[in-house]
RNA sequence: GGGAGCUUAGCUCAGUCGGUAGAGCAACUGGCUGUUAACCAGUUUGUCGGGGGUUCGAGUCCCUCAUCUCCCGCCA
């Protein structure tokens, strides 16, 4: 290597990875107070400094010059330790650390609000800036960041080129969704036109422009010159949802393949899923147990199971058949041509097929302008991918390469074709069949570890009405 | 946007028929020589979400507002 390694002081993941070698060694450490357990001339506190999802504990006696101070520490606190790694007489853990000496570097103030015991989800969302302390948000946080990793490196090792999509669009008709405007107007006396309409002419853009709901028209262009590509960023929707799968802001990947049509979609979106689950069982298997014991007893089980199966893969046609077969009591009564509802959804993943199931080919009345339309007429090649609990995690489809079939679509939508002039030259200069997805990178969170609630996936979750920290 | 439910100590909750509030944990004090959400004893802690009403009397019944949670719609 050309350049110095930095010199970083000892952790307690190197401790954890490495404590058969370094036993009966003299060690430092530095971390928080997650408990402490004190009796008259010696005590126990378990430290621990973020790396690890396991902690160390410390045993110390009244040999410290600042036992009394010690015997008094509180959960939180911070400290550095600095003893012999030596093996543990305990049941619970292969090592400790005898301390010969403690540094109180920052006590914890006696209000503090994490204690040591269950707290519901519900009250540490109101203490966002400090439930990742906790052992529920110490793993949910740790996968989330590896499933990140996971989806770069899976797309990469595929020679997938990442883009990196605006987040500020000028487009106000992607028809995915309510958008966020983005204006610098002074809202309390804006410019208006002569018929008292906002006069966007004079915002920052020149126009009216609003944050992202996909990147998927963008990216299609650079499909077209790098064949596989993929987004990953941030999505704004700004549509009032007030259920524990939406969240205005949110992350979302989104892949986008040249020359294959929506057999090759799912095949990789289902190699992705599956890929995603392997690696983090694979890099965080403490977390993994920890969500399998506490937050769902089913979870590594269902998970190995997934892996294991073949995705479920029926047509929109079939499916209605089979809801309509089931003779099942159903709020909405299932009908060829509408949308299917929640309750159909999980009946089909939970129920009919127990596994991640993949429905295709939707009539297009209820999918956007840009999927491909089938020689049916009827239907288009969309692709929705259901799994149980979480619902839909992937909405993707061929997309309409044919220029006539798309200014065709466009126009029955009511939507302009002048807005989509970029889109629509990619079918004059060398269009061809191709396909993509967006997979909701949060779904896929709560999918791996069994937490129900998206806001408790995001580091500060933004929902309608709910800007907090 | 539609619907349901919740709100009592720092946290998790109980509170019967309407009679002025309780437990566990935390914190604090003391005890304890190997703990594992340590244990034992003691102490402290309340605008019962806000406002209004009924009543001799409301945590409890009624109205209203707010927060939060869940379900549906929208979608990822």
């Amino acid at each position: 290597m050309g350049y110095k390694e930095a010199d970083v002081a000892l952790t307690v993941h190197d401790i954890w990875k490495s404590y058969t070698e370094r036993i009966d060694t003299e060690i430092e450490l530095s971390g928080w107070v997650r408990t402490e357990r004190t009796s008259k001339d010696f005590g126990f506190i378990e430290l621990n400094d973020g790396t690890f999802f396991k902690n160390i504990q410390i045993v110390y006696d009244n040999t410290l010059n600042n036992f009394d101070e010690i015997t008094r520490i509180t959960t939180g606190s911070s400290l550095t330790v600095k003893g012999k790694l030596i093996s543990s007489p305990g049941d619970k853990q292969p090592f400790e650390i005898k301390a010969s000496n403690i540094e109180v570097l920052g006590l914890c103030d006696q209000v503090f609000p994490l204690q040591k015991k269950r707290h519901s989800v519900e009250y540490l969302r109101t203490i966002a800036h400090l439930r990742p302390r906790t052992n529920l948000f110490r793993a949910v946080f740790k996968v989330r960041s590896l499933v990140a990793f996971a989806i770069h490196k899976f797309f990469t090792d595929r020679n997938f080129v990442y883009v990196h999509t605006p987040i500020i669009t000028g487009s106000d008709c992607e028809g995915a969704g309510e958008m966020f405007g983005v204006s610098t107007l002074d809202m309390n006396k804006p410019p208006r036109k002569e018929d008292g309409s906002l006069d966007y002419s004079k915002d920052f853009f020149g126009k009216q422009t609003n944050l992202t709901v996909s990147g998927q028209l963008n990216v299609e262009n650079f499909c077209m010159a790098f064949r596989n590509v993929y987004t990953f960023g941030p999505t704004f929707r700004a549509e009032k949802s007030n259920t524990q799968r939406h969240a205005s802001e949110f992350w979302m990947i989104e892949p986008e393949m040249a020359f294959a049509d929506i057999q090759d979609d799912m095949d990789i979106s289902e190699e992705m899923v599956k890929y995603l689950i392997s690696y983090v069982l694979e890099n965080a298997p403490e977390e993994m147990a920890f969500f399998n014991q506490w937050v769902d007893k089913g979870l590594l089980e269902r998970l190995s199971f997934v892996l294991n199966s073949d995705f479920g893969r029926v047509t929109y046609t079939e499916a209605m058949d089979e809801l309509i077969r089931s003779g099942k009591k159903f709020d909405y009564k299932p009908e060829w041509g509408i949308d299917l509802q929640t309750e159909h959804e999980r009946y089909l993943t939970e129920e009919v097929y127990k596994r991640p199931v993949f429905v295709t080919d939707y009539p297009k009345d209820i999918k956007a302008f840009y999927m491909r339309m089938n020689e049916d007429g009827k239907t288009v090649a969309a692709m929705d991918l259901l799994v149980p609990g979480v619902g839909e995690i992937i909405g993707g489809s061929q997309r309409e390469e044919r220029y006539d079939f798309l200014v065709k679509r466009i126009e029955e939508m009511g939507l302009s074709k002048e807005d989509y002039w970029w889109y629509l030259e990619l079918r004059k200069f060398g269009t061809n069949k191709h396909c993509g997805f967006g997979l909701g990178f949060e779904r896929m969170v709560m999918y791996m570890t069994g937490v129900e609630n998206i806001k408790d996936v995001i580091p500060f979750p933004r929902t309608p009405g709910n800007c907090e920290f």
